[in-house]
DNA sequence: GGGAAAAAGTGGTTTCTAGTGGTTATTTGT
DNA sequence: ACAAATAACCACTAGAAACCACTTTTTCCC
């Protein structure tokens, strides 16, 4: 199984090619030998999304199985099967991010690749400073939560 | 199991390296080998925390298992998932502090290491002392706290 | 209490590989 | 068929990691 840690800065070229870290590469190669899929973050925050595909199928069905009379489910299904895209590493151990998926989470040349234990996001370095920084408002916790101990 | 008790003032160098107290590299040595992981505190007070790795394994599943649909979940996770960080001792029983976590908790050369029981927290000697002077503001006390005698 | 030896902390240097950019080939569309 | 855009290939540079050497502090023994 598959466990990304960490965040990375990275860059992208004018091309749109973005070089993933040597650390992340090794855990890619065997939880999908290199075969990743890309998409859009359904939550208000702007990223995207990196999966390797074997974790993608399993999430797939879920996703498409939603009851799609409701509003949020469709949201989620537009956002999460549209912009869905399979990649794979160049011989350098680059991607090309679409263009798309690119104006989309706004990506311009510095981004951040946070990992997320069975996925990753990339986000654009502007928007990820920019959340770190928004003050953790009064949401309501739930319970799990609440009984940590950190 | 680990105990980590009291505090030390030490210094990171230009390229962000650190130089573990021999005490704690002691008691490193021997809840994990010298296997920790580093990464970032969730509260508003921005230190990164030493976890003996086992410790962290036994914690994260925890925060993976997180409803993820909710706000301060998914804060909670990209904070600790998107920047824990394993890392192992050099042969002069220093740790390589990756720089996104160094700029996230603002570290520069003075830094302070304090002992939390089974973690550590790692402070930017400035930030701590400005902490210690906070007023410690009327925030209503868990039970369990109010049960203490001291 | 002083001196010596060992350990701890600090800094620099070298080597290697990850990351970057450019160039050529191929494919697709007009 | 030709042109433009996309994809694969190759070469170079810069940054990181491992290694090594020195200085300073502490502890133990005389």
């Amino acid at each position: 199984m598959s466990n990304f840690l960490g965040s990375h800065a990275i860059n992208m070229d004018a091309k749109g090619r973005l070089a993933i870290p040597a650390k992340v590469r090794e855990e890619l190669a065997h939880a999908c030998g290199g075969r990743i899929v890309l998409t859009a973050n359904a939550d208000e925050e702007r990223c995207l999304l990196v999966y390797p595909e074997p974790q993608w199928e399993a999430l797939r069905p879920q996703i498409e199985a939603l009851p799609n009379m409701n509003k949020a489910a469709r949201r989620l299904q537009r956002l999460l099967l549209g912009h869905a895209t399979p990649l794979e590493l160049d011989s350098a151990g680059r991607i090309l991010v679409p263009p798309t998926l690119r104006s989309y989470a706004r990506l311009e040349k510095k981004l951040m690749l946070i990992g997320q234990g069975k996925k990753l996001e990339l986000w654009s370095e502007e928007r990820w400073f920019a959340w770190l920084d928004e003050s953790s408002d009064e949401e309501e916790m739930p319970p799990e939560m609440e009984a940590l101990s950190l």
